[in-house]
DNA sequence: CATTAGATGTGCGTAGTCGCACAGTTGAGG
DNA sequence: CCTCAACTGTGCGACTACGCACATCTAATG
């Protein structure tokens, strides 16, 4: 029972009673019509029709095939039109993966995305490992770091996490603020992994001695917490910083960029385009935000 | 939607995760699996799968393409077990049409007919029509005269009814019983349709006067109650002739010659081939019980 | 790190399938 | 009774779609 099309074909005949009127319905020569009819007959071993100078009658196996036939017509049809349909609505699931330190910025704009589209059910997928999104293991992913280069994958700009060094009140208050040349004589707080790659540790491994790094956290939020405790000068984003002294002139190079990451098969889809926009526009509200600070 | 064949072809990708297995599994090449879910891809506008060296894994609108397939597939299996398994049983329903005159003859035959294959329904269509097999009107006739020789039917003798002329007793006893020329001095019970094409009847023409036919009916029936009333010497065959008087010897050429016919697309099925051992199996039943009333 | 097995993707030649034209047949209608 | 229209059926030519071979890539394994 393979050949499905011949199957599609029988079904027609029943439906027109004739053979030319089925080529006709189905857009071919009744030649080939015949020809299909042939070839099931003869590969099931069974007549499916009793044929006569003025159409086709349909034997009961026939009738039976034509009658499975109808059903699978009419849920392809159906599917046919949900699956052109999806290209245009914005339903199901979408999944987001991102840096857990990402978190607390993503994870507002999901919660509003999700009541502008209350059809859609959106998962965010938070850890470190690095998601595949040629695996279909989510539909949208946000990146830091130099821009992703892996092809099949549509990377755009989302927004430039603005970073600075702070440090505690009570730091301050005990060993003041750095210069550039007084770098060595501070202690400084990192990441354990010596082989990170964010900007701003690529600088403080240029511009600040090893042993000036009294404390290592194997993330952002431990890095934060041994800032807050005092533990010495820190990079953080400046959104995670309230409480803290900005004790240095920021530097455009400690910023670090991230990128909205789509795999190219998903990326047409009017959900993925739907979130993207989500995305892109709060970035741009983050961005207003920020200048308005400045400004103030 | 149409185009099944690639609907199977995508459905085997989302079962097997490769192309590759997916092509072994269908008994076709790899490069066809491609192009087909291209081509379907490019008719729905939407991404089906999407693609990685370590095989294919469908996005949502090919998992549900795939669920609808799945279920096709399983209907189409069990249509298919359904339809080859209808050649070699013996159910649903069997048509069988003859001539009202044979029907106490073939009658008994069909309820012994469907007391053996309980899983059929017998229909038994008589009428003075001829049925046409060709429209699927019957899968069974049962025909008199002269071999039908239209095409697509295939033809195999039957029984021949033997024709014996009858009159009733107080017939005889009042005009004696006739002789070949004496013939013209009887009273003889024949058929209102002239052109009857009954053998008895051509041989009636040929050697009865017509003004010796003083009764004429319109089918057996009337005639031989007819006969049986004492109207005139009639032909009827010899099983309907009980408490008559047989009047003169039997002429081979009065018989009746009669037919199984069946259409050439449903004469293979094993329905219609255990209809017609049937009827043939009854017709040798009858033969030898003629016989043995001959021997006795 | 090199190797290998297994996967996707593409150009090319061929074989299978389709469309076309014509023949043959049937049923309807004047 | 004759004509006409519609349908089935078949041989032939063209074209599509298939299989093959090769290139390319990835992940796993030693």
């Amino acid at each position: 029972m393979e050949h499905w099309d011949e199957i599609r074909t029988a079904y027609y005949v029943v439906r027109e009673g004739t053979v030319s009127g089925a080529a006709d319905a189905l857009g071919v020569h009744h030649a080939t019509v015949i020809r299909h009819i042939d070839a099931l007959e003869e590969r099931l071993g069974v007549k499916l029709f009793q044929r006569h100078a003025r159409g086709y009658t349909p034997t009961e196996a026939g009738a039976d095939l034509a009658r499975v036939a109808q059903t699978t017509d009419d849920q392809f049809s159906q599917l046919g039109g949900r699956l052109r349909g999806q290209g245009e609505t914005v339903t199901g699931e979408l999944v987001v993966t991102a840096l857990p330190s990402f978190a607390e910025r993503v994870a507002p704009v999901l919660v509003q995305f999700q009541r502008d589209h209350p059809e859609v059910q959106v998962r965010f997928l938070t850890d470190a490992r690095v998601f595949r999104l040629e695996y279909g293991e989510a539909h949208v992913a946000i990146r830091a770091g130099s821009a992703p280069e892996e092809p099949d994958n549509v990377v755009q700009p989302f927004f430039t996490m603005e970073i600075g060094l702070y440090a505690a009140p009570c730091y301050v208050e005990r060993f003041g603020r750095p210069t550039m040349d007084t770098l060595g004589d501070h202690r400084f707080v990192g990441f354990a992994d010596l082989r990170s790659r964010a900007p701003f540790m690529r600088w403080q491994e240029k511009h600040v001695p090893l042993e000036a790094v009294h404390f290592r956290a194997t993330d952002d939020r431990g890095l934060i917490a041994a800032v807050r405790s005092g533990a010495g000068l820190g990079f953080m984003a400046t959104c995670d910083a309230h409480g803290l002294v900005d004790v240095m002139d920021r530097q455009p190079e400690w910023n670090a960029q991230t990128w909205l990451v789509t795999h190219v098969d998903l990326h047409r889809s009017a959900k993925v385009q739907a979130a993207l926009s989500a995305f892109k526009a709060a970035a741009r509200d983050w961005r207003r935000d920020e200048k308005g600070i400045q400004l103030s």
